[in-house]
DNA sequence: TACATAAGAATAG
DNA sequence: CTATTCTTATGTA
């Protein structure tokens, strides 16, 4: 397991990944927010070495998406290291919403064939790869933000970034 | 329009 | 089993 930090207006974003492909990126509030976890991984028997040239392409990704260009993630390779088959399902589905574009949280049950809309929001709210599954454009029904793990300032600003209103 | 509340599916402990 | 969650629909004023 590889790992690196990517930095940008609103902070930084902590990379892990597999020799399979990308298995976290999680937005840090707090600084020492990426030692916790990577303590966390070493005991949970995950070998980890930082190498920042084996994240080159997913950080070209981000550099190109942060600086407002509309950005396709669908091709990076991914590899869930966590993760029901339900939440798995969730976030894939919620992989294919295009740039730009938002869903509500029961659409995305519906494409799914689930009943529960609560589930859906449950499961987001466990996303390991923000940004990648851009679980911030799924909304509510009435097109309100709803909530946000990782904090409605950064739901808020990722959206406007790919409404071309960056706010600063 | 705004606020309270019931229903609802899946998961973590 | 109970509590929790990035919800939705309905009722009341």
């Amino acid at each position: 397991m590889y790992y690196t930090q990517v930095s940008f207006p609103m902070g930084k974003i902590l990379l892990i990944k597999s020799n399979k492909g990308l298995s976290i990126a999680k937005y840090l509030k707090a600084p020492n927010e990426a030692g916790k976890l990577l303590s966390f991984l070493k005991n949970s028997s995950f070998t980890l070495k930082e190498n920042d040239k084996l994240f080159k392409p997913e950080k070209e990704l981000f550099y190109e998406y942060f600086n407002g260009k509309q950005t396709d993630f669908t091709c990076v390779p991914i590899d869930f290291i966590s993760g029901t088959p339900f939440q798995k399902k969730v976030w894939l589905e919620t992989r294919k919403i295009p740039y730009g574009k938002t869903e509500a949280y029961k659409s995305i049950g519906e494409k799914l064939g689930q009943k529960g809309f609560q589930s859906i929001g449950q499961a987001l709210s466990r996303n390991p790869l923000i940004i990648i599954v851009p679980c911030h454009r799924v909304l509510k029904s009435d097109g309100t933000l709803g909530g946000f793990s990782a904090g409605l300032k950064l739901k808020d600003y990722l959206l406007r970034l790919e409404q071309g209103n960056v706010p600063i």
